[in-house]
This record gives structure tokens, sequence and C-alpha cells, in this order.
DNA sequence: CTGAAAGCGCTTACAG
DNA sequence: CTGAAAGCGCTTACAG
């Protein structure tokens, strides 16, 4: 047996297909009998609108994507999979509370088979500066919206990580006790990353610190980030606290902060960003930001339906950053 | 301006809409020449086909939903967050590359709005007995595969997660000193916790042991069986070794372990089943079991997109799981 | 080598 | 209170 279509139905009640839409849709009066009459039948006889059919007819309305720039293999290597992820399944809920269905879509090559992805916006979780996902949306005319703001796009609608706050919040908090501070970021062009730059200059300056930065590349996660931090903190034996806003740098910082030898936080006070499992379960426990992930994927959702309905996009503001204080960067006792 | 449809690129390329399907299906020969002049058109204009419009006629064919039957929420609070979003990554990957989509869908409550869900396929992620997710599908003749067989459901197609073999895997090796071993499992019905405790019933009997086991509400999370597990140990004090294959139950035994002064492995050795950031991240290390779970989602797709297509699903079997030891279950030195 | 036409299953003006 | 008809944008027999 095939599935059972309009047509069918509305033989069998011995009405028009026409009465049929609206007795489901509601958008004009069916006689009560009538309508109880077309539930039943459809009931019995399994019919449910072809969701398909529905939307070519309708336009659109169905269903957003959810993207990282980053490539899942690589988000996978703990990280960025908990960011993402965590989004996600926010954002699922929330979509579905709109009517909408989330897809997951892995990283996109340039060029590769993506006619299927029929999806009528997009989400964007923090975009790098030039990032060909977005372009991949643009080519399209699929309207996007960004997680954190896109580097080079100020016109890209977005939801603000407020990456200067949560970054200010990090460094006064490691800079409390007058240690040097330095900052770990990562070397693609992200909006969080060129934020927390920018405000650890003039942190610097403000401290009268010479600046101790340093980028490492993300595809590296936490082993390439043990290396590194390592040689770093061998270079700049005078550091006394530590930024590493992305959680997989920080966990390769807790690892070359034993292989110096250096306790945390007594010797090395340490703080990343994410507040994620990996934040949590690290020993000792990382200090971390609260980004208010779930708000962030409810407006994300929020303003992208607005954007396909063709509403203006009412930027609704994300709450604060909040420090949450862990070991990982306790005042140290001596 | 309005998006171009196949007659506008006809129209301008001066071809009938059949040539232009055909150019970009490739289904039947098309002049060299005019094809080339259509691409470049196509490519000018900025033409896509309407992949809404291609499925409705072509009949599905697009997307693939993944579903948890455990609340998102519930999920979060970290322990089926990790597994499911990985298996959710995977398959997103997997998917693309048979040019389907993957659609996260959270908990379907009955009678929840869905009818906007048009999905082609379902993977449900170890379902329970009696679960209603997938009676949810099936109303709608929607072909599932679950993630671990369902209970009750020996005909639905599944990727067997061994959990038998797992299980054994576990007990064996929490047995090997000798000690009583304890059994943490959930109190909902899926597959691996049966498994587990049938395996577990045959392995006292061997050893001789008078079974120890507790069944805990997943919803619950660490907090609950943090007080549980500690009460279970007060009761059974000659409990040696734990297998706890929840993580976030595991996650609460280590709590109530140190609640108890008892030392981890030395005086309680531990192990759970999933091995994510969890286990990776937990003082000490958990000893975990690889489930292979990039090549379960992969099966996973492969069988449903079968399914779809209306070809049997041949089951490829998962390799086999893979006992991965850390510090929780060292043999004590004692 | 290419077209005209039917049709996928709905929704929605238009009409009464 | 309800229907007949057009149409959303494609694909695919059928025909030449």
């Amino acid at each position: 047996m095939t599935r059972p279509t309009i047509v069918h139905l509305a033989q069998a009640a011995g009405v028009s297909p026409t009465t049929v839409s609206h007795a489901f849709s509601g958008r004009r009066y069916v006689d009560p009998d009538t309508k109880a009459r077309i539930v039943a039948l459809a009931q019995e006889m399994g019919y449910r609108a072809n969701p398909t059919a529905r939307r070519l007819r309708s336009g659109g309305g169905g269903s957003v994507a959810l993207v990282s720039s980053m490539p899942f293999a690589v988000a996978a290597g703990p990280s960025r999979l908990g960011f993402l992820m965590e989004i996600a399944a926010s954002a699922a809920v929330t979509a579905l509370s709109r009517n909408t269905t989330l897809c997951l879509v892995p990283p996109l090559e340039r060029g590769s088979q993506l006619d299927a992805l029929d999806v009528d916006g997009a989400i964007v979780v923090e975009p790098a500066l030039d990032d060909s996902v977005l372009d991949f949306f643009f080519e399209r005319a699929v309207p996007v919206v960004a997680i954190g703001r896109a580097p080079g796009r100020p016109d890209l609608p977005a939801v603000d990580l407020r990456s200067a706050e949560t970054a200010r919040l990090l460094l006064d908090h490691l800079g409390q006790q007058g240690q040097r501070v330095g900052l770990i970021t990562g070397s693609q062009r992200r909006n969080s990353y060129i934020e927390m730059e920018a405000v650890y200059a003039a942190f610097c300056a403000e401290k009268g610190f010479t600046p101790a930065a340093m980028r490492i590349d993300e595809r590296g996660g936490e082993d390439e980030a043990a290396v590194a931090v390592e040689a770093f903190l061998r270079q700049t034996p005078d550091i006394g606290a530590l930024c590493v806003p992305v959680d997989a740098f920080a966990a390769g910082a807790l690892r070359a902060a034993a292989a110096l030898g250096l306790s945390v936080p007594d010797d090395l006070r340490l703080a990343t960003r994410y507040d994620g499992m990996r934040a949590r379960l690290a020993s000792p426990q990382l200090t971390a930001v609260n980004l208010h992930l779930d708000q962030v994927a409810e407006t994300a959702i929020d303003m992208l339906t607005g954007l396909i309905e063709g509403r203006s996009s009412s930027p609704k503001p994300i709450a604060a950053p909040l420090l949450v204080e862990r070991a990982s960067s306790a005042r140290s006792s001596r």
C-alpha cells in the first residue's frame, strides 16, 4: 500500500481537497461535523500531509543548518565538539519549538556535492576571516546568522559572544595578583581571538607588562598545544598566569605545566573560555566563562527564522559573560 | 530579484526545461555545446535546482533524522550528550558522503508538533523498551535503524553494540583480582543494560559471588548516582570493584568513593562503558571500552539508506569492543 | 539530439 | 459553508 494523499482522503470523506486542506490548516471555516469526519478518516487511513509538497507550494520554512567552520574530524578531537554540540543540542530544541528542524552539516569543502542541502537558513559557528563556509551560503542566497561576529563582515547578522568582555573578565581575574599574564589563542582568525588579543594588548599597556602571546594552529589540538606551551613557558619563565581561551589548548597547557614541574595554580594560574566538560573535569578544574550558550543558540535560531521570514532581526542581547572561578586560578598561597 | 527557476534558465538558453534538467542530471545525452551554454548561464544567473521541487517529483532521498530516546535536557547533563554527539558528528560526515543531510531531532514528546519533520529515515540511539520514539516513526512509515538493538523488537534493523561482549570484557577485567564485583545500570530498559545484567548474572554464578546490582534512573544523572552509589557501597562493603556502564554514573561513583574515604583503584576498582571525554578527564582516568562509534555511525547510515532505497540491509558487523585500561581499575598494590 | 505535456501532493486565490 | 482550477519547480515517460 502506498501512502494516501489528500485526494484519497478527500474522496473517502466526500469533499474536495480544498476542504481537507482547510480542515487541517484551519485557515478557513469548515463545518465541524465535516472536519471531525475528515480528521477521523485521516487517522484511520494514516493520512498525513506530505511535508515536501507543502513546502514546495508554500515556500520554504522547514529547516536550518548548523555549521562549524572547523572540520568535524578536528573538532571531534574533543575541543570544539563540546562547544558546537552544546549549541547544537540547544538549537535543535529551540528550532523544534519554532517548527523547524536542525540539520547538522559537516565541514563543506569547496565544491563538495552539497546540492542536496535543502535548508532555508544557516547558523555558522565562529566563522573565521574569509571563511569559505560563508561564501557557500551567500552563493546560494541562503540567509546566515553567525555565532560570534564574522571578521571582515560587520554587516553579517550575528549573535555577539561578547568576547571583549570575556577577555576582560579573564585577564582582570588572572592579573589580580600582579603576575605577568600570558595569552594563547588560535592562529585561525576568529572574532573571539581577535577581540581577546586586542583587549590583551590594552591590558598589558595598562599594567605595564610586556605582552607574551602566542597563537597555535587549532588543528594541532591538545597535543600540539602541550608542546608549544611548554616551549613558551620556558622562554618566558616569569609568566605567572595564562589565559588560554581554547579549552583543548588549556588542557595542553596543563600538561606543559606538569612537564615543567609547575604546579597549577601555585606556580601558574590558568583560565579558559568555554565552560564545558573539559574545563569541569580537568585536574585541577579550570576557571572558565559561562557564555550562556543555550541563550546564544536560541537567539541565533530566532534571528535566523526572522531573516527567513523577512522580518528584520531584533538583536536580542545575550546576558553578560560570567566568570566561573575554579581551582586552576585560585589565589596562590605562596 | 527572485530566484531563477528552470524555466528562466531554459528561456535564456533557448532550450526546453527538459534539456536543462538533463544537462544537470546527465540522465540523457545533451549536445556538449548546449550543455556548456546552459551551465555557463546557470552560473551567471545563479540558478540552482530547487531541492524541494526535485524531491517532490523524484520522491524522497534527502535527509535522515538522528534521535536520542533520552531528553536532550537530561542528555545534555554531560553523560549521553557525549555519546549521542559523537555519533552525530560521525553520522553527519557519513551522511554527507551519501548525499544526505542529518537532522538532529530533540526528544519527541507524544503529540508534539512535528509534522514539519520531513525525513526519509531515522536513526534512534539506544531505544528503550516500548520507546515511544519508535512508534512515532512507525506511524509515519519512516524506516528506522536502531543503534543498539531495540528491546522487544528483535525485528527492527539495528547496529549491534555488542553489549554482551562489552560486559564480559569489563567484568572479566574487574574480576581478575578475585574481588566481588558490583554492577550499576540504568533503570530504563535499554538493550545494553539488559545484556549487561544477564552477563553479570552468569558471571556471578561462575565466580560464586552473590550478585550486587543496582539500577539508577538516568534522569537523576551524576548527582543522584553519587548518592545512590554511596548507599550501595555502605550496604555492600565487601565490593572491591564496580562496573558502571553509564559514564555519568561512574563519575557519581567516583564521588561516592571519595565521600566514603575509599581510594580508587586501591579500595575500589571502577570501569565504565563509553570512552568519552568524561572517562578520559576523570581523576583517576576511567577504564572504558572503545565501541568504535565512528564505525557504528557509518554503518547505521548505510543500513538506513539501504532501507530507504529498498535494498535489504547487509548487516556489516562492528569491530569487537576493545578494553581501554586506565588508572581507575589498575591492579591494586595492596 | 530535443520538446511538449503530465504529474509529484499540496495550498490558495477566485468564485459562488 | 465549499469547490474547481491554477500553480509551486522540478523530472520523466512518450514522441519524434
